[in-house]
DNA sequence: TTTTAGCACTCTAATTAAGAGAGTGCTAAA
DNA sequence: TTTAGCACTCTCTTAATTAGAGTGCTAAAA
């Protein structure tokens, strides 16, 4: 099949511009004393008449105007949405505010999810960056009360996971510094497999601790994607299409269910991929709940070191270009951050020593 | 002005039942014929004429039903309703949930939000438990790559707090154990406005690291709350009289404020308390945002240790006797939760030692 | 004095009918 | 290839009608 006429493509461009802003469908008329266009109406409709037995448009009824298709979307972000940057003043804005709270790796998520859900106007997903592999990099031990001892465990890439333990009997400060100090340099670069490994050797006390360890390693993975943060659920509420409708409701259960980035992310071979962006649209056919809705996601991070995931739910007919600048820009931000400020290699730690 | 007699009392607790279960004003003939009543509609009528006239009960128009007003709930929930405990088995299914994520304190706040938003269906908002008094419990610093350092926190409570910092020049990790543990002898128990009075007598390093605890004490401060946790938001959407509203929207807003609990408990004085739970019936005047809204919520934790806040958002016609037991129960197996596994007073730390 | 049957009255929500409006596809001319 | 003209289609709005639920009042019964 032959591709479509340059005009066939700018008008394809008009209606999903005019239908992102109306939400109502768009007629030929409307379409030519809106932008002024130098042809009649009658030429839109052929036109349109092409593009609706193209699949990329189509009619909600016999005398009503063209709404785009997903095809029609699909179409018009893989290859008529010109990449675009986000306005400068935007990226200082943005940047300005990642500056200010530079030392905080659960601050930055949340800001993202909000900086995300402003710009876009649509839901925003975050998850927090985490390490692929898990390997622990400290251990610390702090006495608290009687046999109550605060266990915390330092994981490569700076995740940090906490948990209180209870020994057989009462163990000093010192004595447990002294343990944590020996099971650090013991289990430093270990992932869990490894720890297993060599549980044998360990006896006591030690037993004890390392069995800790491997526990809260489990558990760390088994939350794979580690904290998620939302924003912007009120945004969806506010588009009409969804005012009152069963739509807007399972959208939001999906995004509680948290494990939808995830899926997507598994699945991204099926989406569009705008230079590191992903764009889900319609659900794909897959995700039968998203149907009416489209998702802009991408991950972050640097591999082998923490990723994490960041995404945007809104209505298929969202503003891809801003939404999509977006995500690559804060993408991109979170990257640098992580890649600036996460803990690197473990064997490269001590080149000062002493 | 004199009480209300059995009878009304009845018919009150009979009307806001029935509308709690079908959302609709309940005529006089439908309450005689739905609950076998031994007396006539005119009688029932006569006496919700009463609870008209006395602000109870109110007619959306003239020739409709009676629906409870937000006084009639006030009475109901104040002098109507008994105190109910959640059904024995739904406790130990919940307990039972709790006692297998023990020793994750943050696994605890996000169960206690899905808990409670099955539970009430409404939307629930569970903040992490946090101490007050912000004091430092032990801090560790641990070397990553060059200049590069993580710095933890442990407050009295059990929080842990974490930043990365940059050193002037690269320092071993013996060295920094060997600095982290003098900081933490001479800061543990304190405060951060002892930290700043003393601030002074710190040079070099010393100093730096001493400034980024005060900066982190400072940020968990304004913090306030901390994490805030949300679950079942989609629940409020479900219900009929929110289902394509601009209400159903504007509270959800209000959740993603997440200063809505310690706003509510800051005037908790205004809200009727049953057992330690506040209820917040439609905003009591203050807040506009929550007219169509109640809220149950209440208070966690050891005063003095470490306390949060636990609340459900639903319809003014939700289900108080439900919601209360729950967040009561909720509220109480946290408290020991928080009392079992905090740390406590940090001078007794050190019964056993050496 | 309290309760109840009877009844006229009121207001809403659902149903139907009519018409305006927007947009289409087709035909034939430019 | 484009465009003016036109008949046609379908939805959405408005108005009118009706069915139904529920009320308040009165007068009789308990």
């Amino acid at each position: 099949m032959e591709d479509l006429t340059e005009r066939q493509k700018f008008i394809l461009s008009l209606v999903v511009h005019e239908f992102t802003r109306t939400a109502a469908p768009i007629g030929s008329q409307n379409l030519v004393s809106q932008f002024h266009l130098d042809m009649s109406s009658a030429t839109v409709r052929n036109e349109m008449a092409v593009l609706t037995e193209r699949g990329y448009l189509r009619q909600p009824h016999t005398s009503a105007g063209r709404v785009p298709t997903e095809e029609g979307y699909r179409y018009f972000v893989g290859r008529l949405l010109r990449e675009t940057q986000l306005p400068d003043a935007a990226r200082r804005t943005i940047a300005h505010q990642f500056y200010q709270s530079r030392q905080d790796v659960s601050q930055w998520t949340r800001l993202a999810a909000s900086v995300l859900a402003v710009q876009s106007r649509g839901a925003s997903v975050v998850t927090a960056p985490r390490t692929e592999q898990l390997q622990v990099r400290h251990l610390e031990l702090i006495a608290t009360r009687g046999r109550q001892v605060l266990l915390i465990l330092v994981l490569a890439g700076g995740e940090v996971q906490q948990r209180m333990v209870l020994l057989d009997e009462a163990v000093s400060q010192e004595q447990l510094s002294a343990l944590a100090d020996r099971l650090t340099r013991a289990l430093q670069g270990l992932d869990e497999a490894s720890i297993r490994a060599q549980l044998g050797q360990w006896t006591g006390l030690e037993a004890s601790v390392v069995t800790w360890v491997l526990e809260e390693l489990t558990q760390a993975e088994t939350m794979a994607g580690g904290e998620v943060y939302m924003d912007g659920v009120a945004n969806v509420l506010a588009e009409p299409e969804f005012s009152g409708s069963e739509d807007a409701r399972r959208a939001i259960e999906l995004l509680e269910r948290r494990t939808l980035l995830r899926e997507l992310l598994a699945h991204s071979a099926l989406a569009h991929d705008a230079g590191g962006v992903q764009v889900v649209i319609g659900g794909e056919g897959i995700w039968e709940e998203l149907r009416p809705f489209s998702m802009v996601l991408a991950s972050y991070g640097a591999p082998g070191l923490a990723t994490g995931t960041l995404g945007v739910l809104g209505p298929m007919r969202m503003a891809y270009g801003r939404t999509i600048s977006t995500v690559r820009f804060l993408s991109g931000l979170l990257s640098d951050l992580v890649a600036e400020t996460m803990v690197e290699e473990i064997p490269g730690s001590e080149e000062v020593n002493g």
